[in-house]
DNA sequence: GGTACCCCATGCGTATTCTGATCATCGAGG
DNA sequence: CCTCGATGATCAGAATACGCATGGGGTACC
């Protein structure tokens, strides 16, 4: 599960970030209510904990603000305000469950768990981000710094592979058997020819080159050399 | 909402059974667990509360009981028992919120409407609307800048799945799947003819066509692209 | 018995993919 | 530092696969 921790304290954070990543969560922590709210509108999480005193942004209006702008990700609100009206305001605000501090982390946890089991009923992932380079597997798009790149399936397909092993050095082998689901080795230079395209498309017009080759191995997706 | 109430206690279930009705909700009520898991099982609810200790059936085994039927609607536990350890275990077992007795009134019913909240929110919709093209599924009618479109049965339920998925990229098999039910693929043209006798309808007369196709994946249907 | 709807087959046009030829680059070894 | 073989890049034409429109036959329901 990818979780969004948006707490101020500095000790908190670390310990509900430690405790939630060794029970196999993915965590993305903030420590301030702007950068709370950005990381919640633009990235993609299965459940957040917010603090409901925050500086910059509270708590509470981070909460209103992204459920309406139409996010429905689930929130569990953490607070020292323990008083019933607190919590009836923390839940009307939006939030999806209200624990009140100090509380056990083994209650954090289950709590979260509850959260995300209903929306996580894990679709598989539907973006996949590599640098600037972004691919949305739903609609088949991809965008290289906010512009849209237009693929060829079969580029669409190389390309995601590619950005499923970004950082590893991928073979022609592999690329033979995952992309083209040739068994063979066809003899022909059929890879070098899409690399090429693709690289048109996507290495083109910017700067920084995502498509590098390893020479005698095979190519690689990643930042620099 | 539709909300039931899994509680032994007659004077506490009265007492929120009439809180909820009050604030507008429609309540059924169980006097013990077996009563309970029939009525679960068998209507359908947007959420519900469910005393840990029943007679009868136990209300943790209830949660289990529907969870493991592929019933995901929304269950608040009530209980005496208020240790952490209590608390982990009701959500463990697929509660979705744990309160403990006594309660606040107006807590629980936030709480309750938390819960609603996140499923009710996908309440069936009785309008899709993609660009100027709408579609009444009451009214079995579609019109695109007003106008009044007329489709047959299938082409209805093939525009329906396109509207519920617009924006990405639908393939021949899931509309095999979901709109002629086929699994298994007819090795015919099936699908290109209707998606061709619904763009006469739907994008013939119109400057802006909103059917796609996406060579070599399927179809879309969205704005420009 | 008629009508509306649905499915299938055909042939056509075009986008996409693959191939083979040619050109560029890399790096080891003299 | 230069040469040469090996490896990779690019290009354009050929081959192919894919999607589209259309008409006809079948079927189910009035």
């Amino acid at each position: 599960m990818r979780i969004l921790i948006i707490e101020d304290d500095q000790e908190a954070s670390a310990y509900l970030a430690k405790g939630l990543k060794e029970a196999g969560h993915n965590v993305d922590q903030a420590g301030n209510g702007t950068d709370g709210l950005f990381l919640a509108t633009t990235e993609r999480y299965d459940a957040m904990v917010v603090d409901r005193m925050l500086p910059g942004v509270d708590g509470l209006t981070i909460v209103q603000t992204i459920r309406g702008a139409g996010n429905t990700t689930p929130v569990l609100i953490l607070s020292a305000l323990g008083k019933v009206d607190d919590r009836v305001k923390g839940l009307k605000a939006g939030g999806d469950d209200y624990l009140v501090k100090p509380y056990a982390f083994a209650e954090l946890l289950a709590r979260i768990e509850a959260l995300g089991r209903r929306t996580s009923a894990s679709q598989p992932e539907t973006r996949l981000k590599v640098e600037d380079l972004e691919m949305d597997l739903l609609a088949r798009t991809v965008t290289r710094n906010g512009q849209d790149i237009d693929l060829q399936p079969r580029e669409f397909r190389l390309l995601e592979y590619l950005m499923r092993h970004a950082g590893q050095v991928v073979t022609r082998t592999m690329l033979l058997e995952n992309v083209w689901e040739y068994h063979f080795d066809p003899q022909t230079n059929l890879i070098d020819v899409h690399i090429s395209r693709l690289r048109q498309k996507v290495d083109k017009d910017f700067d920084q080159p995502l498509i590098h080759t390893v020479r005698g191995a095979g190519y690689t997706l990643r930042a620099q050399r």
